[in-house]
DNA sequence: TTGAAAGCGCTAACAG
DNA sequence: CTGTTAGCGCTTTCAA
């Protein structure tokens, strides 16, 4: 394909380049004539202007990067195609990069894309990352951040986050309005913001329901996994009475749990009500079917960009830039593993 | 960030903009001096060269465009890690589109890439894709392309595919090895590659072991859907006598044949195994676990890339280019619905 | 060993 | 209404 170019344009039809670069763009002091005429010839030619001269001139490349912690992971994807979704409404494209939860990664792979010159950055902070300097950096250096997800409160910059806090609050609240009294969690680890906050939403609406929080009903899985779902059954089974629900922060370990209270004979939700985390599709599946909480990663998606989106346009416009937070509601999907109201 | 030069870099050390360029890239003709003084300041400034001029300049992105069917699924997600993974080793970013399993979306996409003008473009054709003009076009235009896992004979590049053949007739051996000798099929629909060779891998190993094949033992599956294999064991179970496996092509098919024996009173693998294929997480966690065949998806986004960078090269050094065809090896994991051997 | 100059393709201010 | 010109930041040839 020997690349056509203005220049070309131009010299078939004997017009300067401004002009053909005009006419194209509906100048309004370009005459109709000459519009049509050049359109008609680049369109047949199957024109398209060179991106790389355009960016290098305008200062701007319609490319945003996209870091995301894991890419196989189905909440992930969903943030991933939202994010996509919404760029391509806007035309801008999007390079997608892995931190793999490390913090050498998280800072590398943002030097990739700021060499590559990318409008803005969407970020999800790795589980490792303890300090805020290269993002500082960033800000200070006027590039577009926000940050979804996983994100710290000693950044200023825009945020989508999940209000982790208010969905297990209300997942607890469900669970003691089904009569259940005695509701053991499964938390992850120590450091994420969110599963923090699922806590803390668990603890609060105990407390507001008058029953007394218990720290040897919560438990930690520190893998996420299925297994751990499993083994923790066991010992929540073995170290207490009368336990009448059991609310997991993830489906996956959810789902371990489901099967060992299978295992052991216990009647779901008879006898004990199980609640996941995050509408995973494989909560569709199990049997019984898992009640969990929908975390709208697509919508995530969208959201995170748009708020990109804005200040890439209050950039433009020289107005100052305002860091928006946004919290993403979630729902309480009902199945099969609790009990009615 | 008053963003930094050669230019800038020149007048403070009262340099010419093309020796700087020059020290910064180890040009032999410039002294050591310089060279250490140049690229001293540049770091310092945190220098990084404006990527627009490069490409401008060297007619290359060092970005390559990747259409997925769909974004939200566990092989295609696999496939985004490695394509990125296998880009990132070598210098290159990947743009993410997805198809959605439609034509015009599928047209749509690439003229984006084409715009942004990547380097080149890694394709998984669309379901609804039948005509292929769009592809050659490309071909012809000199864009490197190579087609993955659902790809066109009637298309000249480099392909990565999955040996669908080799792996379903691996499997049905497999099968009759554990002392299956009805064995039923749930095939997914009549178009894509894919099933149809899955099928006539089926068939093949019947056909090998002396097994009449029993057009009736096949069943079609258009939704690929948990709920298509609920339902379509009812069939199977109320249409035959003493069938002894059910090799589906896809595990959440597969999985939804697990509930329906199970409800049934079915003992797997005793009177009926169970075979998926894909080798989902999901497949782990049924009880009782699912066999399936290992589609190695980040491996095939591996393969797909480096095709692509070889043409890149071919292209590069004039070379002429070599289309290449690679079929990635499957394998099947045994777990708990099979019979061993 | 260094630098001047041309040019990649496009845009936009300005002149005619 | 059209064209000239300058310049975005970089690379590379050729001259000094």
């Amino acid at each position: 394909m020997s690349t056509i170019t203005l220049k070309k344009i131009a010299s078939i039809l004997e017009l300067s380049i401004a002009t053909v670069s005009k006419a194209l763009k509906d100048y309004p002091d370009i005459s109709e004539k000459t519009k049509t005429k050049v359109k008609a010839l680049a369109s047949s030619l199957n024109y398209t202007p060179n991106s790389f001269a355009q960016s290098l001139r305008n200062k701007e490349s319609k490319i945003i990067g996209l870091i995301i912690p894991t890419i196989v992971h189905h909440f992930f994807s969903n943030i991933i195609n939202g994010v996509i979704d919404a760029a391509s409404d806007q035309g801008y494209l999007v390079i997608t990069l892995q931190s793999n939860e490390s913090y050498e990664d998280e800072k590398n792979k943002i030097n990739l894309l700021i060499e590559k010159n990318v409008d803005g950055i969407l970020l999800s902070l790795s589980d490792k990352t303890v300090n805020y300097k290269h993002i500082n950096q960033l800000i200070d250096d006027g590039v577009p951040i926000v940050l979804y997800d996983k994100i710290s409160k000693s950044v200023s910059c825009s945020k989508v986050i999940i209000d982790d806090f208010g969905a297990a609050f209300n997942v607890t609240q469900y669970l003691i309005g089904t009569g259940c009294k005695k509701i053991a969690h499964i938390r992850g680890p120590l450091r994420p913001q969110t599963t923090i906050d699922r806590f803390m939403g668990y603890k609060k609406a105990l407390e507001e329901n008058n029953i007394p929080f218990d720290n040897d009903l919560v438990y930690i899985s520190d893998n996420l996994s299925f297994h751990d779902g499993y083994n923790i059954t066991s010992q929540v089974i073995n170290d207490h009475d009368k336990v009448d629900a059991i609310f997991s922060f993830t489906d996956l370990v959810a789902t371990g749990v489901l099967l060992r209270l299978k295992e052991l004979g216990i009647a779901v939700p008879e006898q004990i009500s199980v609640m996941g985390f995050s509408n995973w599709f494989l909560s569709t599946i199990t049997s019984p079917t898992l009640s969990t909480v929908d975390q709208p990663g697509y919508e995530m998606g969208r959201k995170a960009f748009t708020l990109l989106y804005n200040e890439l346009n209050q950039i433009r416009n020289g107005e100052p830039i305002k860091h928006e937070i946004v919290e993403i509601a979630t729902k309480i999907i009902q199945r099969n593993s609790t009990k009615k109201i």
